[in-house]
DNA sequence: GCCAGTCATCGTACTAAGTACGACAACGAA
DNA sequence: TTCGTTGTCGTACTTAGTACGATGACTGGC
């Protein structure tokens, strides 16, 4: 570390918060939550520790940023179509979003502060559901529901501790080893007749729940006019 | 702090790990798992901290313990009941075992090595949905789909950051005032003409969509035997 | 072109937390 | 009594968040 800058590095544009918020996502998506430390974001930035804190005032504040940041690439509901249909497509995207960011579902909805992409995205939703003709009543229990649903799914999806058919298998096997057969026999037929057989995927079922609350909202609606 | 006991102090009986266990569940409880460390549980137990390490081998192992400790205090589906009515029971005894734990629920299903209680809980799920004449298919759609759907709804609820009328008020209006109405329409009429009405309660909503997800099961069901 | 002020960057250091290591004391069995 | 066993703890190392103040680069006014 000499004193003059040394010629080979390019000239690093100046940092932001939006330079920290970026590389936080990135890094927390590497190598998640918990082993995210400032230090190492710092590193990642290719500046020292206390640099950071010149943008933002805390780790928490980052948190809170990054959190907004997810809630921003969510897509809204589109206006053009009908209630259901655009709940489901914003349900759909969210889903995706989630699962980029493992970190993400158990943040969501744990910030006291809201940033300003997330109450949009509150609005939008909220929007939604009442001009599609619900009452404030059903509206507060369409948007419960449907956000309990997919913020479980997505945690779920999120710790599956496993990424590809082989991993399933290696993780199957010990736990599997680690008891009896008998002790546990649902838990062990599940298991080698469900989900280690090809084609099993936790996701799959992500569409058909959706559907059912949906579907369950409506008839509310119809029912309750 | 003389080297002899002092004598006032009753002889403690020697701390366990299921001392250990219960110690961390009450203070996790009082002051949430971001400020749960070894050494408040330390003082909790009025032992010093790396006494606690002759119990459990690490934080991360007693983490493990109280998950699997409140899978334990979740009601299992009674084998007597029809298996719609039995998963309902054991999904709102979980409701209320993890509104009592507040940080429970993202911890639930992040865990990757599953303790005794966890693993029993699971079989008996499995179990009365097998009992129930559900196919492998099903059953695997029908338990992700509740589970999502239980521990999203208690994730939010251990985060709402309020816990009575008054609370409520306050934290709406806060929010309120942080952007001009006319900014998120919706979001200030949600807030304003249902939130703050008397009466008003989140959980309201948990057997609404509970209830939809099972009718949406159950006609699964029927419509492939 | 010079200078003072501003601002981003960073070095140092304090505090809190997890926990490795080994000392020590109390207690029971030989 | 003695020795081993077992639970308890003191000390200290490492990692992390971050307060404080210094330093160097860059800028607008002259």
């Amino acid at each position: 570390m000499t004193p003059t800058a040394t010629s080979h590095d390019t000239v690093h544009t100046p940092l932001t918060a939006e330079r920290v918020l970026a590389g936080a996502i990135e890094l927390a998506d590497r190598i998640g939550i918990e082993q995210f430390t400032i230090r190492r974001l710092a590193t990642e930035l290719d500046v020292k520790p206390m640099t950071i804190y010149h943008h933002v005032p805390s780790k928490d504040a980052i948190i809170d940023g990054i959190v907004d940041v997810v809630f921003g690439q969510i897509d809204l509901p589109p206006d053009e179509l009908e209630w259901s249909a655009a709940i489901r497509r914003r349900c759909v995207s969210a889903r995706s979003v989630l699962a980029r960011h493992p970190w993400a579902p158990p943040l969501m909805e744990s910030r006291t502060t809201p940033g300003p992409a997330t109450l949009r995205h509150h609005d939008a939703v909220l929007g939604c559901f009442r001009r599609g003709g619900l009452s404030l009543q059903l509206t507060a229990h369409a948007y419960a529901i449907i956000d309990s649903y997919l913020y479980g799914f997505a945690l779920q999806e999120a710790n599956l501790p496993f990424h590809g058919d082989e991993e399933i298998a290696e993780l199957a096997e010990a736990i599997l080893e680690s008891f009896p057969v008998e002790a546990f026999p649902h838990l062990a037929e599940f298991t080698t007749q469900h989900v280690l057989r090809p084609g099993y995927s936790f996701g799959h079922s992500f569409e058909f729940g959706l559907d059912v609350l949906l579907a369950g909202i409506a008839a509310a609606q119809q029912s309750n006019p």
